[in-house]
DNA sequence: TATGAATGAGTGTTCATTCAT
DNA sequence: CATGAATGAACACTCATTCAT
C-alpha cells in the first residue's frame, strides 16, 4: 500500500512523528476495518455526514485511536477513496469472467453489462460512495489526488475496446475514448435515478443493446438478435 | 463570479395573489434572493458545505432574519429543490425552439441535446446542485418530495419520445420509459465525469447518434445521415 | 476602539459576516468583562493556561457567546493586550501626578518611580500579564501587533527625559533613549525576581538613585540629598 | 541551526557512580539528549508550547521510551530547570576570566558584564528559556524547587561585591544584597525588551556605568574615565 | 421585518500518559 | 530498554436555531 501523504502543512518534526511509524499486522488490520466502516457510513450518510466518532464507535475504539491510524479525517476519506478506485474494476459478477483476456472483446462487454448490473443490485452503495467522494474530490485537491476511479476505469473500457477494434469485431472507426466515456457517464448517472432499482435491469440492458449496435461491426445482425431477448 | 440564475420571474397576477397570502413583493424578492444564493453556495461548496450563516451575510441580512423566512435549513434547501424542479426542462438553448410543439420529435431530441450541450457549458452547476440535492434527499424524505426533477423530466422526455412513436418519426416498438430513464441517467453521470469539459460536447455527439440510429424507424439513413456531421 | 482584525485567512464571507456585526452599549460591556477576565486568568495560569471555557464560565456565558464577540482565542488574547499597552502608562500612583506636565521632569521621574513601586505592590499582576502577553507576542506576530507596551513606554520616558535635558535638569549629554530603555529593562526584570515582594521597594529606592546620580545635571547634591531619603 | 548546548560534560567518575545506582552510561547519555532537546524546543516554542512528542521524536525515540527517562513532562522540565540553574554563571565569555579569583573584584565585575553581553548575544535562549520557566515555576511548585538560578546568581554576585567592599574597590556602605539584585532584575528585563539586539550591547554599556558610579570608592573618577569609552 | 445576543450539541483534533509485549 | 497501540480528558471552534426587543 502506497504511503498516502499529500498533505502540505506538515512540518518537519511532524514528519519524523510519522517515519517512525511501524506496520503491524495487528495494525494494518485495523486500519482495514476502519477504512471499511467509514466506507459504509459514507454510504450511509453520505462523505457530509460522516463522523470520526461514529467510525471509532463502531469499530469499538477510541477517537483518539482513530487518530492515530489516520492523522486527519481527510486521510482516512483518502485511504476509503483510494480502495475504492481499486475495488471498481476488479469485482465482476461472479460466474462471469469479465477482466479476463481468453473472452473475445465483445463477450467482455457483454460480461461488464452483466456485472454492471449485479454489482447495482448487489452492491449499490459503491456507486454512491463513489459519487459522494467524487463531489467531496470536486473540492479537495487532496481528495482527488487520491480518487483515480475514472482513470482505472477509463483504462480498463480502452483496452477491452481497443482489442475489440482490433480483433475486427467492433468498428474500426470506433471512437474508442469516446465510447469508454459515454459508458461511464451512463454507469455514473444510473444509480442518480429516482427509480426502483428493479427498472434498473432493464435500462441497462437497453444501453447495452445500443452499445452493441453501434460499436458492431455488422449492426444489423447484433440489433436483431438483441431484440430477441429483450 | 457570473451570476447563474434559476428563478422564472414573477407575474404581476402572483403578487397580488401572494399578498394576499400576507406576503408583500418585498419579501418574496428576500426569498428570491437567498434561494437564488443558496444555489450558488451549494454549487460551490455542495449542500453539506451550505451554511446558513453564508446565504444570510451574502444576502445582506442577519441570520436570524433568513429564519424568518426560511424557519428551518431544510425549508431552504427545499425551495432551492422545487426551483431546480422546474428549471431543468425549460431553458433550452437560444435560437432553437426546444420543447415548442411546432417541430418534429426528431427536432426536438435534436433540439434536447443540443441545450443539454449548452447548458453544460453555460451553467454546469445546475447540474452539480441537482446532484447535490439529490444525494442530500435520498437521506432525506421531505428534500426528496420537493426535488421531483425526475419527475418533470422524465415527462418532458416521455411526450417528446411518445409523440415521436405516434408520427412515425421513432421505431414503434420503442420503450419510451426505458429509453427516457437512459437518456437521464447518462445525463445526470455526464457531468460526474473527471474529464475536461471539452470533451463533453464530443460524448453528448457520440451518445445522440447511438439516441437516434436506435430509435430511427429506418437506422441506416439517420446513422449515415449522422456520421456525416461528426 | 480600533478594530483588531489582522487575521490573513478570513474570506471575503467572512469579513462580510463580521462587517455587518454593530455594536451596542451592552455587546461592549460584555466584551469589556471578557477581556478583564481574560486578563486576571492569564495573570493566573499565564497565556498557555488561558482556557475560553474558563473566561466564558467566569463571565457566565456559553462558550459560543464568548465566539461570537472574539471569533478566536488570539482575538480575545489581542484584545487583552491592546488595552494593556494603554492601561501601562495611564495609572499612576494616586495621590502623585506622574504625567502632568505641571512638574518638572525630576519630579516627574520621581513620581514614576513611587508609581513604579505602588504599582508592583497593588498590581503585580500586570507586570506578569504583560510579560506572559510579550512571550506569546515572540511566538505569534499576530499578537506582537497588539502588543505596543514597549512602544508607549518608550515614548513615555523619552518626552520626559528630553524635557529634562531641555530644561536643565538632567545632563546635557544624557543619551535619552538608552536611559529609557535601561530603565525599562529594569521594570520588566523586577517582576521576574524570586525575592519577597517587600524589598521590591527597596531595590527601586536604589536603582532610583542610580538613575538620578546619574542623571543630574549636578552629581554631588542630588546623591547626598537622595541618601538622606533613604 | 546552531547547537546550544548547557551540558557540563560527565566525568568517568560520575559514570562509575550512576551505573552503580543502576543508571548505565548510554542512559544518562539519553536523559542528557532528551534535556538538551527540551531546552531547545522550550527556547523555541516556550513551555506552554512544549510537547514530549516532538521531543521524543528529535532525540529519535517512541514517546513512551521518553517516560521511561522522565515519568512525567514536569520531571522532564525539572531536569531542564536544575541544569539551567548551574549553567548560568558558569560560561563567562572567552579570554575573560570572570569567576576566577586572581582578580580584583571590579575587574571581576567588568568581566560580567562583558560576559553578559556576550551572552546575550550568543546564546540568547538561555534567558527566554530561564524566563520560561521562571513563569512556569510560579505555577508550579515542584518546578520552583528545581529552578533555583536566582539562589546561584545571587551568591555569585554577593560574593564579589563583598569582597570588593572588603577590599575597598567598592563603596563601604554599598547594600550588597540590593545592589546584587537590582543587576539581576535588570538583566532579567533586558531580553525582554523588544528593541533590536544591537542596541542591547550599548544598554548594558551604559548600566555598566551607573553601577561602577554608584559603587566605586571614587565616583568621580570611575565615571570620567567611563565617559571616554562610551 | 429585522437584529443582536445567546446557546446546546456537537466536531475534529491534541496530548500526556499507560501498558502489554 | 523500547515500542505500537490505546485512551481520557480536554480544547478551540462551529452551526442551526431561538428570543427579546
Amino acid at each position: 500500500m502506497k504511503t498516502t501523504s499529500l498533505s502540505k502543512g506538515t512540518s518537519r518534526l511532524e514528519e519524523r512523528r510519522r517515519a517512525q511509524q511501524g506496520r503491524t499486522a495487528h495494525g494494518d488490520e485495523r486500519r482495514q476495518e476502519l477504512i471499511q466502516t467509514a466506507y459504509r457510513l459514507i454510504a450511509e450518510k453520505g462523505v457530509g455526514g460522516l463522523r470520526t466518532r461514529d467510525v471509532a464507535a463502531l469499530v469499538g475504539i477510541n477517537t483518539a485511536t482513530l487518530h492515530y491510524y489516520f492523522p486527519t479525517k481527510e486521510h482516512l476519506l483518502q485511504a476509503v477513496a483510494q480502495q475504492l478506485g481499486y475495488a471498481f474494476t476488479t469485482s465482476p459478477a461472479p460466474g462471469t469472467s469479465a477482466g479476463d483476456g481468453a473472452n473475445t472483446p465483445s463477450e467482455q462487454m457483454e460480461a461488464y453489462f452483466a456485472s454492471l448490473a449485479y454489482q447495482l443490485r448487489t452492491t449499490p452503495e459503491r456507486f454512491v460512495v463513489m459519487n459522494e467522494l467524487f463531489f467531496a474530490a470536486s473540492r479537495d485537491e487532496r481528495l482527488a489526488g487520491a480518487l483515480e476511479v475514472d482513470t482505472h476505469w477509463q483504462a480498463y473500457l480502452n483496452s477491452i475496446l481497443e482489442e475489440g477494434v482490433k480483433q475486427g469485431s467492433f468498428r474500426s472507426d470506433l471512437n474508442v475514448e469516446q465510447t469508454a466515456l459515454t459508458i461511464i457517464a451512463f454507469c455514473k448517472g444510473l444509480p442518480l435515478l429516482q427509480s426502483q432499482p428493479d427498472s434498473l435491469d432493464k435500462i441497462i440492458t437497453s444501453f447495452k443493446n445500443w452499445f452493441f449496435s453501434m460499436t458492431a461491426t455488422a449492426i444489423e445482425k447484433r440489433t436483431s438478435s438483441r431484440h430477441k431477448r429483450e
